[in-house]
DNA sequence: ATGCATTTGTTCGTATGTATC
DNA sequence: AGATACATACGAACAAATGCA
C-alpha cells in the first residue's frame, strides 16, 4: 500500500503542468493562499511543494512579490547538483570525470565537424584569439576562453545533451583541480601548447575531418588533464587515444 | 544583498554532513523536533528543509518511526527526474536521445574491449543467451535481456558516469517508445537481427578490438531505432557511423 | 496480539519583513 | 511615503502511522 502525501500530489499537478507546456516560464503560479484553497490544503503543505518545485529548479518565489511564484525556463542547475552530489558521496574519481569528459568533447567534436556553421567556425576562431590574448592576463580569462570554445563546439554538435552534460561536467572537474592548474609553475608553457592543440582541432572541424577532430580532442585534453590524475588511473585515460 | 533563507542553512549543513561522509546511508538523523532545537527554527522550517533533502534522494522520512530521517545510498533518481524534465521541457528529440545513447554505449564498448574481465564476458555472454530465450517469450523480456548486456558492457567500461548516464537515457528513450517496438510488426525479425549484432559485438569486446566494437554497437543500435527517428534527424544519427 | 509512547503528516492562526504600486 | 499583497517564519494542535514493551 502506498500513500500518496498531499504535497506530492500538487508538485505531481504543478510539474505536469509546466512539463506540458500549460505553463510557460515567466508565467506566475497562483499565490500561496490561492493554491491552499485550490487545492484544498494547508498553508505548509504549499510551501512544502513549492520547495521541491524549486528545488528540482521550475519555478522560483521571492518574499513582497505581488503575484505568485515565477515558471523558470528550463536549466541544468539541478542536473548539476545531483551530479556533484554524485561526484562526491560515490567519490566519483577525478579519472572517470576526465574519462567522461573526453568521450562527450571528441563526440561533439566528431558531429561539429561535419554539422558546423560558418558562423560557428568563427565563434571557435574568436575563442582561441582570446585563449592567445589571455596568456599575458592571467589563467582565469584563458580557462573562461578555453571554455568558450568547447561550448561552441558543443553547440555546432546539435546536441542539447551533449551541450549540457559538456557544461556539467567539465565544471565540476575544473572545480576540482582549478586551483591546481593556476597555480602550475609551467602554467604558460601549458597554455601555449593547448593553444596548438586548439587550432589543430579547430583545423580538423574545418575540414570536415570527424574523426580526426574527435582523436585530436581526446588528446588535447589527456595532455592537459593527465597530470592531475592518479598514476594508477591514467591507462583507463590513454584507452580512449587508441 | 543576498539573504539565506532559514530552511537553507538546514539543507547545507545536513548536505555537507552526508557528502564529506560523516553522515553513512543507513544512519539516521535527529528527529524534526530534536532538529529544531538544533536550528532554532519552527518545524514548518525544518520540514521544509527535508523536503528538499528528500527531492535530492539524499533522505527519507516516514510517518511514525521512531528515529528520524534516514539517510540513503546515492541513486541516480535525482538525475533521473532531472533529465526526464529537460527531455520533455526542452522538447528533447528522440534523435538527440538515440545520438548520446551511439556515444555512451560506444564509449563503453571501446573500454569494455580493453578492461573487461572474463567474468564480465561471462555476464554478456549470458545476456545474449537471454535475449535469444526471451524471442519466444515477448519483448519485455527481451528487451530486459538488452538492458543486461548493455548494462555489463557499462559497468566493464569501469567508469560509473557511463555506467549511471547509460542508465538513465536508456530508460528514458525506452519509456518514449517502447510500445512502439512491442508493436512492430516484423518485431521477431528485429529481434534476431538485434542479438546477431549483439554477438559481433561481444566478439570484438572479447577479441580485445575496441574501435571495431565501438563501431559495431554504433551500427546495432542505429539499426534498432532509425525506424522510429523522424526522417529529418537521421543524417545526425549516420554523422556518428562515419 | 495489545496498548502506549513517539514521530511524522497536516492544519490553523499569527506575526514580521519585503517588494510593488 | 503609504497601502497592499506577498512570502517568510513561528507555535500550538490533532490525526495517522510506526516501533516497542
Amino acid at each position: 500500500m502506498r500513500t500518496v502525501r498531499a504535497y506530492e500530489r500538487i508538485v505531481e499537478q504543478i510539474e505536469e503542468a509546466v512539463e506540458s507546456g500549460s505553463l510557460h516560464p515567466g508565467e506566475r503560479l497562483p499565490s500561496e493562499r490561492e493554491l491552499m484553497a485550490q487545492f484544498a490544503v494547508s498553508r505548509s503543505t504549499v510551501r512544502e511543494a513549492l520547495r521541491v518545485l524549486q528545488a528540482r529548479g521550475l519555478v522560483r518565489s521571492r518574499p513582497g512579490d505581488p503575484n505568485g511564484a515565477e515558471v523558470l525556463p528550463f536549466t541544468p542547475a539541478a542536473l548539476h547538483k545531483s551530479m556533484t552530489t554524485l561526484a562526491r558521496v560515490d567519490e566519483l574519481s577525478l579519472g572517470e570525470l576526465v574519462q567522461f569528459r573526453m568521450v562527450l568533447d571528441a563526440s561533439a567534436n566528431l558531429l561539429a565537424a561535419r554539422l558546423r556553421t560558418d558562423e560557428q567556425l568563427d565563434e571557435m576562431d574568436a575563442a582561441i584569439g582570446r585563449m592567445r590574448a589571455a596568456v599575458a592576463v592571467g589563467y582565469d580569462e584563458f580557462s573562461a576562453a578555453d571554455v568558450a570554445f568547447h561550448d561552441a563546439v558543443a553547440r555546432a554538435s546539435r546536441n542539447k545533451l551533449i551541450e549540457i552534460c559538456t557544461d556539467v561536467v567539465r565544471s565540476i572537474v575544473l572545480g576540482l583541480i582549478s586551483e591546481k592548474i593556476a597555480g602550475a609553475p609551467d602554467r604558460q608553457a601549458l597554455m601555449w601548447r593547448s593553444i596548438r592543440h586548439h587550432e589543430e582541432v579547430l583545423a580538423a572541424v574545418r575540414a570536415g575531418d570527424g574523426p580526426l577532430a574527435a582523436r585530436l580532442s581526446r588528446q588535447t585534453m589527456y595532455d592537459y588533464y593527465v597530470g592531475y590524475v592518479p598514476a594508477g588511473e591514467r591507462p583507463a585515460l590513454r584507452a580512449l587515444l587508441e
